[in-house]
DNA sequence: ATAAAACCTGTGGCGACTACAGGTTCAAGG
DNA sequence: CCTTGAACCTGTAGTCGCCACAGGTTTTAT
């Protein structure tokens, strides 16, 4: 069974950038791994399921340091749930976090916009709001 | 009446970091301004209130360029509200998709993290899960 | 054997700042 | 008037997660 394959290949089977495979090499979080004589990077199947793995943390937000904690868990061989569950919920934390920010932000942008609805008059009122100075 | 501050004295008054107004000015934003003989920035109100804006439009998340934007609009003088509500609409529609992403993903991790809530067992289904290949 | 495709390294760019380093100027107190 | 120290000046590099070159080498297919 082949499991050899030049970074193009693997970029083209995972859907990501090839640039992208050697930005997580040089981030450390792709191994350094086999070259051919010529100096061409060599990835075998297990390399393809670690980049998988990576860019599906990746969509699920998780910043690549945390990425590279999960990651650190699976290399040990040896962890348990408690522990990637932590931190998946330093994640979702901050993600709601953000999420309850720009709900925020979307509502106070409405009423700002809301301001003046009709759309001939210069001087408008949502740019004198902005005009107004912020209360911290 | 005094309108005159240094930039430090204009950052605190604004309460943002004066390395920040310092920025704007290179990305053309803020004025390149007068400057006492030494070469210290000399900032007068119209500055504050200019700096204001761009802080206060940052803060509804509009990003840079669309402030030089909305600033372009108030420095031509004659603009219609139908013209600022344009780019604030840009910007409401982005931050909309935005949220829809995030909330998407808030769903999912809640799902993924769900997956094993026995927090003790090695080789975690949420893993597992990372591990699996993505359908894109 | 040759040509073209894919690879290599290194660097710079994005957005919106922040944080130095190493030097100059200003303002206040004596 | 002089000194001290705070605040200012410029320029550069770092953050995050990539992407896009440039200029050169290796592999692959014909």
């Amino acid at each position: 069974m082949h499991s050899r394959y030049s970074i193009g290949d693997l970029a083209k089977r995972v859907g990501c950038n090839h640039e992208t495979v050697r930005y997580y090499e040089r981030r450390g979080i792709m191994p350094e791994l086999a070259r051919t004589a010529g100096g061409h990077r060599v990835y075998e199947n297990r390399d393809m399921s670690r980049l998988s793995f990576i860019l599906r943390a990746r969509e699920m937000g998780f910043p690549l340091a945390s990425v590279q904690e999960l990651l650190t868990l699976v290399d040990r061989g040896d962890y348990s749930c408690g522990e990637a569950q932590g931190i998946a919920a330093v994640h979702l934390e901050n993600l709601r976090k953000k999420l309850a920010d720009l709900q925020r932000l979307e509502e106070t942008l409405v009423g700002l916009v809301n301001i003046c609805r009709n759309g001939t008059k210069p001087d408008c009122a949502f740019i004198q709001e902005l005009f107004r100075p912020r209360t911290p």
